[in-house]
DNA sequence: CTTGACCTTCCAGTTACAGGAGACCCTATG
DNA sequence: CATAGGGTCTCCTGTAACTGGAAGGTCAAG
């Protein structure tokens, strides 16, 4: 199986199966006479895995430590569930700016008249 | 005033200061004869409306547009209302797409017992 | 045999800065 | 007056997670 195929069965750009062989994520499992990479069912699987924790908004070092503790028979889900309970506080935090940041903005732009005249609350407000 | 005074009264680092020089966000209006940069009230103005600007979330580049209104007597409240809505936009959709990810992963976390065994729900559903 | 679609490596660019090197400048103190 | 400490300058590198592109090798079809 080459690049593309692997990139097109794991639902990635064959630009990102070409990084992160590079970084060491998931590397091709052998190299075609050519030098071509070559994937297997294994190694497309780690993709997938590696495709939806960033869906997740994991960066790539907790992808890596994901990866990790998925191949590893042994961990216990504790360990699992430590990561991914805390990117699901990050993700209330950056929720909470946001939600903030939505009410303030939302509150400018309706008091915001939007017509021909100069005078802004928006531009009063940032200035 | 010197860099460091004018970031410290704009509330930035004396790094961004000197990005925002360079890329031509907000020169210095002068120099010393020693080429140390000198920053009058103006211009700390224009530094404090890109601070907020940012905090809004604002681009580098929506802030240049920004900044240009800021400075312009005869543009109108719709030309800023414009992009006060795109980016009011933007960050509602980011809103619907966390919570989504919110609420996967926080049944995912629930559903996980979290103990020395190795059978997570968490793994299963990303792998 | 040639064409076109693949594949390879390597380099540059993206965003919005931060860190650091090496060199210059300024002020205060001994 | 020398020097020590800060502050400032420019320039280079690094960040995250890729994307785009150049130059060149490979492979299957017609």
């Amino acid at each position: 199986m080459n690049i593309s195929s692997a990139a097109k069965a794991a639902g990635l750009s064959v630009k990102t199966v070409r990084y992160y062989a590079d970084i060491g994520l998931v590397k091709a499992p052998a190299r075609s006479d050519a030098g071509y990479r070559t994937y297997d069912e294994v190694s497309v699987r780690k993709l997938v895995f590696i495709r939806r924790s960033r869906a997740f908004g994991f960066s790539i070092e907790e992808c890596r430590e994901l990866l990790g503790l998925y191949q590893d028979q042994a961990r216990t889900s504790a360990e699992v569930k430590r990561i991914a309970s805390k990117r699901l506080e990050e993700i209330e935090i950056k929720q909470r700016e946001l939600q903030s940041l939505h009410d303030e903005l939302a509150h400018l732009v309706t008091s915001c008249r939007g017509d021909h005249r100069p005078d802004c609350p928006i531009i009063s407000y940032l200035g």
